[in-house]
DNA sequence: GATTCGCTGGACAATCTGCTCAGCGGAAGG
DNA sequence: CCTTCCGCTGAGCAGATTGTCCAGCGAATC
């Protein structure tokens, strides 16, 4: 739960050259394997590193298109449209928010036309009263966890 | 681009056990080990698997509350906001979207209370007009991507 | 002063990786 | 029908890495 700097160089090399290994890395962190080694298994047991699993981009697969829906839900609908939500693999991340007991999503699709498609078969459920969307038109941050690694390690010195 | 059944399996088993590597992968696929790292090499080389980085936990950093901000722009002043929020740790993403010329971002604070910093950070900014924020509370379906390939692997056969 | 904890530097066997090779079969093209 | 191309197989090899021990050491804690 507490990063100190370590952590954070480590995170942030594995970050940048993911396929380093421990070796490697105790090389360029100047410091034992072992504590490399104690270290990643600590923040992995910890929970602050989740995996290494593959990222996939949904773009190269053929689903350039992203969205995001903002839903709102009929009373007490909230359990049924998350098993629903969660049958259509276009739908790579749900929310349940505040402000007006709703839902967000995240959509992509293979184009704007198939949107379409993917939005009916999302809002195509009783629970669900209305849906706003909107269409993501450039990514200017992607998904990054870096700078707020930092910031943590930072402060725990 | 293209993807079969044969990448989606690899892809999925590497999405579950991450650390496992090639040959136990050749394995459990019942294919050749050099296939299999055939296999990987185009993915990757392709841009299907953006690469292996440690997916870290905000959470367990210290940054259990998520929200999404919506943010209306001044005109022309949309370079200027990206710039501004890139520099602020705790946006974790950031899409301009269609519909008001505006912005959607991801934000993690520590606390409902530290939310309002973050906020006044992100909206402390000339260019912002307006700002929307609804906060997380649950996170039914977390980003995924198998589902998707699977769909995209069944496609391709 | 005694103990606990984390890091160091070294060692070990077991394993995996990257790479190469020849052979084989299906698909595409002539 | 024949030829070529391409991907997969099964094998082998040297080199590197991993997981796992260990003893020593310094700092912080009790």
């Amino acid at each position: 739960m507490a990063i100190d700097q370590l952590d954070g160089r480590i995170i942030a090399l594995l970050a940048r050259e993911p396929r380093i290994g421990v070796l490697e890395m105790s090389r360029r962190l100047g410091v034992a394997r072992g504590t490399v080694q104690a270290r990643l298994d600590r923040l992995q047991s910890d929970g602050v590193i989740r995996g290494f699993g593959p990222q996939v981009d949904p773009a190269a697969l053929g689903y350039p298109v992203t969205a995001f829906a903002t839903l709102q839900i009929r009373q007490g609908q909230g359990p049924d449209v998350r098993a629903h939500l969660s049958t259509v693999p276009e739908v790579l991340e749900l929310h349940t928010t505040t402000g007006n007991g709703d839902m967000l999503c995240r959509l992509v699709a293979r184009s704007n036309a198939d949107l379409q498609r993917v939005i009916d078969r999302v809002v195509g459920f009783d629970g669900i009263v209305r849906a706003s969307t909107a269409i993501v038109m450039e990514n200017p941050v992607p998904l990054r966890v870096i700078p707020l690694v930092e910031q943590a390690a930072e402060e725990r010195g």
